[in-house]
DNA sequence: ACCGCCATGGTAAACGTTTACTTAACTTGC
DNA sequence: GCAAGTTAAGTAAACGTTTACCATGGCGGT
């Protein structure tokens, strides 16, 4: 079933069923009508491949993020297929869990696939790979790191902003000894993030000290990691900074276990305020990176390069703002900002009886 | 640049361009290798829609998830579209977010795609839209709530076995007044869970008490108000299990913020054992029903189905099975077990300086 | 030496649309 | 009343592949 059975029920061309179905030209009230019966006794959809071939357009914008499965990545997603189906577009998506081979598959499939566009969220970790999409002409839009192009747009994210309100707030509570979480140190997010935090530190006077920023993944377990390598230390930090809400949520879940209170004997910030933050115990104080803003930009930068001809030489930038967002994970540091030394860990509280019924 | 190219630079037709690429039949090893030599030198990538279009499979597969939001989907979406990238399969992914509108959209966003087949992850919101579906005569992949139809599978959740297991746990543990924070009721899963929550009290001789049954939404908010709603009671619930991992986290964070502690004064159970359930304060104890499997179980069934032209009669059955994971969000019930009133909330221990900076 | 078969590779039709071009029918201005 | 312009609808080419069918040549069996 196809535009010619709908042609011929209606007794018109497949040319006047296409301009019907696309609106565009004008085309005889009656006969539109006509076609329009005849699509829905026929039960017609259009086919999408067809059209892509022949018009040029495939109307599909690739996706590429990190790790769908950091809930940062959700809500993007979520916003950016919002958006798109209102557009009538589709979605490649991948995910790369930060695996240069599947950096390399998700480049492939996207070209294959002759996407319109590709927004590639994945914060720095791109590479040489991009030059094949780049060499195509294709709109991208990159965040942090995208080059001068045309046609490619990029989000800056101003995160010393954020950072700087951070580290203020801990000052102001008299913390010194200062922690930082990183993420994996080949993101150049991650690398931006942690010199923002050192710049911070700086400008306020405090000093950085090296062993108290370690490198996580952005994965749950760095953070629980990150802290349990810490805790070896001889002097603790009163306050840890995170990358991102999984290190932190990871951090808190390790004081748990070494029964270090948060955040009365150790100040916890995240990053990126995902829908989890709120919900934590205590509720995480981070820093918003919005992923509904963050999407919007992708989405709509994509649009509007894929809709003037005359590509935009040098491409365009947006800054995309961050902020402290207070909740209950900081408080001032123990002792009267005296050292901590190791505590002994407290035994996890609950005792349920063993075995699996 | 296209087939033709290629075909014109390594002096052969286009069939056997074709043909060297999709490795069938049998080339000369000495074309094939100018073949690919022209491939290289021209950075040539098939077109997936011409090749759609001749074919008749596009290699799609859609996946209709019903909230990305929740960490259950991603971790499915990252399973599926690994097999899928195996295959050479691209995944047309669709959050409905439980809106019928959304719903209808994806249903006519996979008919326009010519998907070869789509796994329906949404526990049962289904409706007649899917009609058009399997009007079409589509391989389909449902969870719970499938038809025995041609081309059809249905996962079939033993949702029975892990909450008898739990229910179980709490009995074993003195607990009498154990109420359940149910999904969206629409939803047929919600409803089975809460079905086989009842008949397991039952079964083991408790008591299941109407008022302790509150509707949540598998959000984090649902399960907030559920225990906002059920902390009103006079005679409050000593453990309280939940329809999915996000409500239990949600109703830990409520306990948290009426200084209800968990599991001292009220046990926890969720369902799902999300990633995340490990990492909460304290860690949860929860149901499994593992994503990898369902995931893989969708796919394989669908991919299964494409492959055969004769289509399996009454589709097919797969059972997945549910299973409790302890970890430490329960415990014996309060004061040896007799009825806790309502305690005065506690204050939020925070309470840092004003202001954002 | 000839026939038939097999292996290999080419030719061209087909997939379902869009769209440039053409045609037909009106309208308008003189 | 007619040329020119405008509008609506149709004709057919094109998009980039796959694949059914055909052609060619080499080889083995008799």
């Amino acid at each position: 079933m196809d535009i010619r059975d709908v042609a011929r029920r209606a007794r018109v061309s497949t040319a006047t069923v296409s301009r019907t179905v696309n609106q565009v030209a004008t085309v005889d009230a009656q006969l539109a009508k006509r076609v329009w019966k005849a699509i829905a006794e026929l039960g017609y959809y259009p086919n999408r491949q067809a059209r892509a071939l022949v018009s040029g357009r495939s109307r599909v914008f690739g996706l590429i993020v990190s790790e769908i499965t950091n809930p940062f990545f959700p809500e993007i997603v979520q916003t950016f297929e919002t958006l798109a189906v209102e557009q009538n577009y589709e979605i490649l998506l991948t995910s790369t869990i930060h695996d240069p081979k599947r950096m390399e598959l998700a480049v492939r499939r996207m070209i294959e696939g002759r996407v319109d566009g590709v927004a590639i969220l994945t914060f720095g970790m791109e590479d040489e790979l991009l030059e094949h999409l780049r060499f195509r002409n294709l709109p991208l839009v990159f965040v942090d790191v995208g080059p001068k192009a045309p046609r490619v747009s990029n989000i800056r994210v101003d995160y010393a902003h954020g950072i700087r309100q951070a580290v203020q707030h801990l000052a102001a509570m008299r913390h010194e000894r200062i922690g930082f979480v990183t993420g994996p140190l080949r993101l150049r997010s991650a690398v931006a993030r942690r010199d923002a935090f050192e710049a911070s530190m700086r400008e306020i006077g405090l000093q950085v000290r090296p062993e108290l920023i370690v490198e996580g993944d952005h994965r749950l377990e760095g953070g629980k990691l990150a802290l349990q390598n810490l805790s070896k230390l001889r002097e603790q930090p009163t306050a840890l900074m995170c990358s991102n809400d999984m290190t932190a949520i990871g951090v808190m879940r390790q004081a748990f276990d070494l029964g270090i209170s948060v955040p009365q004997e150790l100040s916890v910030i995240g990053f990126d305020d995902t829908r989890l933050a709120e919900f934590m115990i205590p509720p995480l104080t981070t820093i918003q990176m919005s992923q509904a803003e963050l999407a919007t930009l992708a989405f709509n930068a994509l649009l509007k390069e894929v809709k003037r001809e005359a590509p935009t030489p040098n491409g365009t930038e947006f800054v995309l703002k961050t902020q402290l967002i207070l909740r209950n994970s900081t408080t001032f540091p123990p002792n009267n900002n005296q050292v901590r030394t190791r505590s002994t860990p407290k035994r996890l509280s609950q005792l349920a009886p063993e075995g699996k019924e």
